[in-house]
DNA sequence: CCAATTGTTATTTA
DNA sequence: ATAAATAACAATTG
């Protein structure tokens, strides 16, 4: 499920554990999750170290300890963070679990195509350093954004979305909000967009982002109960997996397609494909 | 049994 | 050689 969003709603949740030790570490070595770090050493550095803070990025989340240890969690197609309680049991797809004295920091996925990474020293990991900028930065241009498209050119709007170099934390599901947000049929070809359907699609994919955060993962107040709980019934989001769904706009049957390998759901008259 | 799933990457095709 | 499409990864659900 996580994107942008989902992936900080995930973070600060954790984040009740900032400032406490860890005690015990459960890990489900050897389990594909792990392919990218040394369990073995993962454990060794996590054990003692106190959780000093944490952030995220694109669809990457990173925690930093005391003693310059630094982890890396991505939650892939199905992960999540939960908090449980001191005396909570592991469930069978808690891969990563960090045991601290008032509570668990529960890592689960159950299809475990998310990642865990570890690294020791004072600074952060090179791969942290170099994800590109976030899509809210100063950097995020429509200059930047014609250019992506244009060496894509040939590729359909929907695929070029979901590229994390040029758009990271964008998933399948804000992909689709952004083109219909836009007014931008997902199988046209990027290289075919006038110069002011590049500057909707740049304003969409940065109203979308924005909006996101502050809806899922909370302006700046408390956590939703639930990831979906403020979601505007005005969004693309609530109709595009319903039998029958409209578009909240327009009231027109939505469709559903497989575009760039993933399912998209678009509406017609709305986003029209030249 | 077949199909589907909010992600990424290796491999194949054009 | 490059870019686009496809398969594969694993688990679960309809």
């Amino acid at each position: 499920m996580p994107e942008l969003a989902e992936v900080e709603f995930y973070r600060r949740r954790w984040s009740a554990g900032h400032g406490d030790r860890v005690r015990a570490v459960r890990v489900h070595a050897g389990k594909p999750l792990f392919r990218q770090c040394d369990p073995a050493r993962l454990v060794r550095g996590l054990t003692g170290a106190t959780l000093l803070g944490s952030e995220a990025a694109a669809k990457q989340m990173l925690f930093r300890f005391s003693g310059g240890g630094w982890l890396g969690l991505h939650l892939g197609m199905s992960g999540e963070l939960r908090v449980e309680a001191p005396a909570y049991a592991p469930a069978r797809h808690d891969h990563l679990i960090l045991v601290q004295r008032a509570r668990q920091l529960v890592f689960s996925d159950p299809r475990m195509f998310g990642a865990v990474r570890w690294h020791q020293g004072p600074r952060p990991p090179e791969w942290w350093t170099r994800l590109p900028p976030p899509i809210r930065s100063a950097a995020f241009t429509p200059a930047a954004v014609g250019a992506f498209l244009q060496r894509r050119r040939r590729a359909p709007l929907k695929a070029v979305l979901l590229q994390q170099e040029r758009f990271p934390g964008i998933g399948n599901w804000m992909a689709d909000e952004v083109l219909w947000r836009a007014g931008l049929h997902p199988r046209r070809a990027a290289g075919g967009l006038t110069p002011a359907e590049v500057r909707r699609l740049h304003r969409a994919c940065r109203t979308v982002c924005r909006q996101a955060l502050a809806v899922i993962a909370g302006a700046g107040g408390r956590l939703p109960p639930d990831l979906n709980a403020h979601i505007p019934r005005s969004w693309l989001f609530w109709h595009r997996w319903e039998d029958g769904g409209r578009c909240p706009r327009t009231g027109v049957p939505l469709v559903r397609e497989t575009i760039g390998g993933r399912t998209t759901c678009w509406s017609p008259g709305r986003q029209r494909p030249s």
